[in-house]
DNA sequence: CTATGATTAGGACGAACGTCCTAGAAAGGG
DNA sequence: CCCTTTCTAGGACGTTCGTCCTAATCATAG
């Protein structure tokens, strides 16, 4: 395994200590600790923390591209990657069941702090919503390809938020076999 | 217009406060400063942030029980009963498309926080979700009339992420509307 | 009027936070 | 080997926060 560079590494945790804690509630010393360096290291690299913030979002959205251009060459078709999306939910069913979608609280949080990089943090979903599109004008529907788009985005933010709430994760995979359900209704 | 004690005062403008800026980024002294009182006055009413929080939590919790209440003394049939559940989507589309739900916002941040008032906080969702299931239930829906309840409360908070994500009142008047016809295909 | 309790104001405190600064350690090129 | 740059450590500063404390004001009952 490849050592990562300090930089890397306190990436790496800011991105799970926003995810689980949130942004405004994770602290400068809360990550340094995590890391296992000092404060002043900390900030030889990033010089705010609005720094590490973006940093932390380029890191998602590029982990995200990524996972997106993955599914496109695995040889599936356009169905059966929405699918693969959907799938999501029930994979990461125990984290999403205890700190959410890390795209929608992340962009939930931003908006209440009123936070310069909001819209950064919604390429995020764009990345997502466009992707999704894509699927479906290649399923023919290039008429309602984003408002579907659009509509599976939303299902799957309120699964989310339900799941956390109610602390249940099985409400994600039942949640996941009816969006399948509508996918074939929409389709046919 | 009657007016309000001080301590009512407090407790509506921290909702309000909690709601459009989140409970952790409010402070006691811009609570102190919107009502227009000291921060030691302030403590004489409650005695710590916790005590507001839990009064703002039973202010909603009575607020929206009063109103599902009313909701049943309309003479409404349950099935408009619910599809006026729907309209609060439509109805409050501004303040929805900048602060979220209020209750969704709510639990979502304490969960994040790790706060022992989450439970409490959940029961507002409890209160729609089983106000919803009652309708189902009149509507013959017995077996999966908790289902149903979770699916609506689901997409509305669906449509009330996306919604503010993308600063875009439109999706929750659409999302309403198809939530409306989901509504007729179920029950049909 | 007086006495008592509720209400209000405002300062003091310790802790936590983001930020900045200095100095030493490590690394790399000449 | 030395010099320069990069990296790391840790303390200092000013601010904000939740909390606490004291004293003044107000309302009310006797």
């Amino acid at each position: 395994m490849a050592k990562l560079s300090t930089k890397n590494r306190i990436v790496n945790v800011a991105d799970d200590m926003f995810y689980q804690r949130g942004f405004a509630q994770t602290s400068f010393a809360d990550i340094a600790e995590n890391v296992g360096i000092s404060r002043g290291n900390f900030y030889h690299h990033f010089k705010s923390k609005d720094d590490i913030l973006q940093a932390v979002i380029i890191l998602r959205r590029d982990r995200t591209a990524l996972m997106l251009e993955e599914w496109e060459n695995e040889g599936l078709d356009p169905r059966a990657r929405i699918e693969r999306f959907i799938h999501i939910l029930i994979m990461n069913r125990a984290k999403i069941s205890r700190y959410g979608c890390p795209i929608g609280s992340l962009c939930t949080e931003l908006a209440k702090l009123e936070h310069a990089a909001q819209e950064e943090a919604n390429t995020l979903f764009d990345l997502f919503r466009n992707w999704l599109r894509k699927q479906f004008e290649r399923l023919g529907q290039d008429e309602r390809a984003d408002d579907l788009a659009m509509q599976l985005l939303a299902r799957s933010q309120g699964a989310a938020t339900l799941a956390q709430a109610f602390r249940d994760e099985g409400f994600l995979d039942q949640e996941a076999v009816r969006m399948c359900d509508w996918l074939d209704r929409t389709l046919s």
